[in-house]
Parts: structure tokens; C-alpha cells; sequence
DNA sequence: GCGTGCCTGTGATCGGGCTCACAGATTCAC
DNA sequence: GTGAATCTGTGAGCCCGATCACAGGCACGC
């Protein structure tokens, strides 16, 4: 990929806002952009955790990679980053991080990067934030998983999926995820055929529709409602 | 409470390390040191967010707040910081921070913390790690939460309290907090009788002994095992 | 374009954990 | 020291969601 290209990505991530023209030019110098496809797994448990990566295009589930009930602990979109517990230590990775759309992205090195740091406050500051929003979202997830019942749970999680990615129009909010009933019960910890009788039973209430490739929420507002 | 007290708090608190001595001495001044009894709340569910804590003695509990099934969120011990989300940006509290044993803390503002962060890179990678800290031990209990039975999730949870709190001697490990069923259950997300069921069964078993005011692990490594 | 997997839909059955109800045991406040 | 409040222990019954089993439907690869 000629390198012009992967310093306009550079440029419009999010997280390097912060970071001078020139500082980018060097981020630029010290990043690989990899092409990966659906199926095909970005890291593993055990592997060294000596990278970063930002996530251009496509989508990457993050979760503990058993066959069945392999919880999903976070699903990412383009301009989100991700392996940041790399910035911690040096303990491998204990997750697995698989393409689920094909996708383009950048690793960064985290020595580089604790360079940078050094160098640039407000690079750090808005890591520090990264951090910040997702553990605030994972208490929140936390607190849905206790206690809340399977149709709260998959409500309430559409909720998420769509403030996050869904595309709004005049029929509701569009969530363009291929998510599948299974894995749709592995974020929220609920079986399969659980998921679909409260699919089913949300669709008739018309509250929201579902095919293969997408799922629209037709009543935001009546699903935050659901007990 | 003396000012040369307070210093030697926050001299001795981890998160301050990175810090010269000057700067821990301005760091001094803009501080609030305060004692906070058992039962008293330090923040509610919409208080402006503009402090972070550092506990200097005692336990706080983070939790949501109502009255049954107050899922907890965490409990922090001495060293610990919280409130730490003030950080990323001003919308208000949405949990409640108790005092579950008298406290003496330190509340530091949050423009102060950011102006520090500004002069000194080091600290801000010490919130960066802190929040990593956070959000991995989270990680962690969402895997636990979903999929597992009741007594893999109190075994797991007493095992994660012993290895943040306990006391190792030559019967076991000691995790010395006043922690009732109720609570272990808003921890874990079962109910007050479940959690007795499985105590029991555990205590029969030989495991673990319990009292009102702590909890021993007589056995650890086969706590490990438990299903 | 056709077959072979993967995904969805649905029923029967089972069981873990919740709810409700109450009795004894501790601890705490005064 | 005594009463009130809180916490623990335990049983009966129920219900939600898991498990198992299988029938269609799509969709993608070759």
C-alpha cells in the first residue's frame, strides 16, 4: 500500500489528533498497515503483546475464542483501536482478536509509542480517555449482565451496537452488523435459541427487524423500555 | 489534619510516584485531605464529576446504588484510586461511592490533574496503566459473569479478592473484609440465599471458613478448580 | 446452478437459581 | 445489659432459560 495512503489514515484517526504533522510523518515511518480478512485471527492468547492497532475498515471481535460460548467481550469499528493492554506490560495477550469483516489496519509498536508519549502529553491524554470510555462502557455492561433478564439484556445491548454504529433514518436506526443469533448470545450471555424466541417476540411487537446482514431497531424508544 | 501528614500520604502513594519532589509538594497544596466514616457516601448518581480520590485507609464501594440488588461494581482498598472517570470529561457521577469501613482520603481536582499531567508525562502513563489495570480485571469478570454456574462465580470472586487483599499465612489466605452475603451477591449477581447455599457448601468442603468480619481461603488451589 | 454447510425457527424437557417466608444468631446502639 | 436491627441458615415452590433434537431456509463456494 503506497505510503501516502497510509498517512491519510494516519491523519484521520482519531486518537492522534493530538499529535503535530511531523509526529505523524514519524508514526508513519514506524507503522505497518496490514490487510486481514474475515475469518482470520489478528492475535492470540499467548501472543506477545508488543503492538497496538487502529482499525480502518471492517470489524474485529475481540472475545476468549472457546468453540461454543466464546463470551465476546468487545466488537470494533473503524477508527477504534484496539491490543491497548499492551500499553500496560509485557503479559501476553489472554484474547483472541478475529476479523469478522474484512479489514485494513495499522500496528503500531508500543515502544514507539511509549516514545511518543514521552514526547507529546496530549497523545497519552487521549489514550488515557480511550481507556476511560471503554471501561466505562464495560461497567455499564456489568451492570446489564447482573441481575437484567434475557429480553432487557438483547434490548438494551441493541441499544449499545446501535448508539455506537447504527445509521439512523426515518425508519428506526440501522445496525450494518452481521451478527448472527449465536454470537448475538455470546455478548450478552444468553443461548442461542434464547436469543431467537426474544428476537421473535420483539419483532412482533414490531420494536425491531432482523436479516442476515443487518438488524433495524424500528422503535428506539419503546426498546428502552423492555424489561 | 498536618500538612506534613498529608505530604507523607502522598508521598507514599503509588499513583504519585513519577513525580519530583516539588511537584508532590504543589500537588499538596491543591489537595483535600479528608476522614469519611462508614456509611457515608462521598458522591451520588449526578454530583458534578471534578475530583479523583486516592484512599488513603479504610474500603469503598462502588456500586449502583439501589437498594436491593445494588450491583457493585468494585471495592477498593487502601492505594487505590477512584472517581478516576472525572478524567475524561464532565458529565456527572452515575454511581454511588460508599464508605464501607472508615476512610481517611485525599480528593484532588481534576483541572489540577490534568495541568499536572501537562508537566509530567510519567504520571499520565500511571493513570493510563491505572485505567488498564481497570479495564483488564473487568474484562476478566464479565468473562466470569457470563456462562457461569453460582459456585464458579463466588470461588473466582473470592480468589480475585485474596489476590488484591488477602493475607497469606500458614492456614490459608485471609481476606480481611466485612463483606455479608447480601454483598457478595450484588458482587456476583446471585441472590443473598444462593450465596449462602454455596458458602455452605464450600465450607463443608472444607475450603473456605467464614465470619463476620472476614473471609479464609483454607485451600486456594482447589478453590481454583471449582465449576 | 446446485449442493453442502451454516443459520434460523421451534418444541419438549430439565434444572439451577430466584422468591417468599420465617427462625435463630450476632452485633450494635443506647 | 437489653432491645432492636441486621445478618445467617434453611425449606417449599416456581419459573426462566439451558439443553437437546430436529426441520426448514439461505447463501456461498465450486
Amino acid at each position: 500500500m503506497a505510503a501516502h495512503t497510509k498517512l491519510w489514515y494516519l491523519q484521520h484517526f482519531r486518537l492522534l489528533e493530538a499529535l503535530t504533522d511531523v509526529q505523524k510523518r514519524s508514526v508513519e515511518k514506524m507503522t505497518r498497515m496490514l490487510e486481514v480478512k474475515r475469518g482470520q485471527r489478528i492475535y492470540l492468547p499467548g501472543d506477545p503483546s508488543d503492538q497496538i492497532f487502529l482499525l480502518k475498515t471492517g470489524v474485529v471481535k475481540i472475545s476468549t475464542g472457546g468453540a461454543e460460548q466464546d463470551t465476546i467481550l468487545a466488537l470494533l469499528y473503524p477508527g477504534d483501536i484496539f491490543g491497548e493492554l499492551a500499553m500496560l506490560d509485557e503479559s501476553p495477550r489472554d484474547h483472541v482478536a478475529e476479523v469478522v469483516e474484512d479489514t485494513v489496519l495499522c500496528a503500531l509498536n508500543r515502544d514507539m509509542l511509549l516514545q511518543m508519549i514521552q514526547q507529546s502529553p496530549a497523545l497519552g491524554y487521549q489514550i488515557t480517555k480511550l481507556m476511560g470510555l471503554r471501561l466505562r462502557r464495560l461497567r455499564t455492561r456489568v451492570e446489564e449482565l447482573l441481575f437484567k433478564s434475557a429480553h432487557a439484556r438483547i434490548a438494551h445491548t441493541l441499544l449499545d451496537l446501535a448508539a455506537d454504529y447504527g445509521v439512523k433514518d426515518d425508519d428506526g436506526v440501522l445496525i450494518p452488523i452481521r451478527l448472527n443469533q449465536g454470537d448475538l448470545g455470546n455478548l450478552v450471555g444468553l443461548a442461542r435459541e434464547t436469543v431467537n424466541i426474544v428476537l421473535q417476540d420483539l419483532k412482533q411487537r414490531g420494536l425491531v427487524e432482523t436479516s442476515r446482514q443487518n438488524i433495524r431497531l424500528k422503535s428506539p424508544e419503546l426498546l428502552r423500555t423492555v424489561v
